[in-house]
DNA sequence: CGCCGTATATTGACCAAGTTAAGTTATTGT
DNA sequence: ACAATAACTTAACTTGGTCAATATACGGCG
């Protein structure tokens, strides 16, 4: 991509920041809640139309920070050596984000990060979207999974896919919980790491 | 539970049968977002905010005829028989409900039931709910698998749990996929079954 | 440099989902 | 029969989200 830039652009780049980092803020103070989009758009020094232009709905002014984990699962698939299956790529990811202390992973050192995370398992209209784009991702890896031939049909492609994604969403809500009761990453790290080691076996070896 | 009935309970019941009806009808004849909840009540002949006291939101006017199936899993598991393995009694029981066309298997006979689940599909919001209710289902299976001892501590019941789940709510989405597309329920049962065949085999088995 | 077409922002009004308060009607138990 | 209580209604309010009309500022071009 070439970047003539373009003063508009930077423009709006700038405009949709203020607007987030306004929201996150306001959120992170006083509760999702607590806060209307009104008050927002009046700190982001905005008109309310023009908010709802950036973001279609008061949960996007949170959640578009998770978009790009929406298809992680299905890029790593597709990014796989041709030698290694689905699950390993999966999980050697999964461990390499625990110890990189990715976001995605539950595990996280910045405190802003901790809280936002802890804020949308509270309030059930943004874990409702989280969940909503697990799912869209849990498309996409399936789509991933029948198209890099790693399924058969369809249908195994899906039922591996939910086994998949329902696994790391375990794995990473209750990291998410741990630190959420005060844990740090240091101290959390190695039985994470473990715990993952045991969830990706049994998806490995069965439930039987 | 003794049940002397009581006129005002009868009544209760009535009004919330009557705002449901009204509900559906509507949202089966023109679409859940052309109908307002204003047109809902009206039809129904209450006023809105006691239509609120029934049903708390708008998307409840739907989705409570799926309240049953939250804690299914569960109490399969925690109704088996002491020989039987978790995975054993919710396969049982899923085929089971294939060959009676129980809705929750995505199959089944009634016209309404199959438009009521087409519709929720289509729309986010209901759809955003149904897995919503799919994800408490889900702890509660992560529960009853905990204390049933099927399970040696919280996260593996967590895990197991999201892989049963998941297998479960990707086969009966395809048959409700299915069936939209106008195939009946006769035609479809035997691919069904062996669909679920598979899928818990693969369950059963592993990924490896 | 100055002008014009076009993005983008603002204002103000609007609709629909929920909520709340105050007052009314109907059921229940005594 | 009567008081306590549960449920219903009316009316007004808050908030999320949309729309149409108008204003402003960027970008290309002569």
């Amino acid at each position: 991509m070439p970047r003539p830039a373009g003063l508009r652009e930077r423009k709006k780049e700038r405009t949709r920041q203020a607007i987030s980092d306004a929201a996150i803020t306001l959120f992170l103070a006083s509760g999702f809640d607590a806060v209307s989009v009104t008050d927002v758009a009046v700190a982001a020094e905005v008109s309310r139309p023009t908010l709802f232009k950036y973001f279609p709905t008061k949960e996007d002014l949170v959640v578009h920070r998770f978009a790009d984990q929406e298809d992680e699962a299905a890029r790593i698939v597709r990014a796989r050596a041709a030698d290694e299956s689905p699950l390993d790529a999966l999980e050697r990811h999964f461990v390499a984000s625990l110890n990189a202390s990715d976001p995605v992973s539950g595990l996280s050192e910045e405190p802003d990060v901790q809280a936002l995370y802890q804020m949308v398992l509270d309030t059930p209209a943004l874990a409702a979207r989280l969940l909503a784009y697990t799912f869209r991702g849990e498309e996409a890896l399936a789509r991933a999974l029948h198209e890099t031939g790693a399924a058969a049909d369809e249908l195994t492609a899906r039922t591996v896919a939910g086994q998949l994604i329902a696994v790391q969403r375990v794995l990473a809500t209750e990291n998410t919980r741990a630190i959420g009761e005060g844990r740090s990453t240091a101290d959390l790290l190695p039985e994470a790491v473990a715990a993952a080691g045991r969830a990706f076996g049994l998806l490995r070896r069965g439930l039987g």
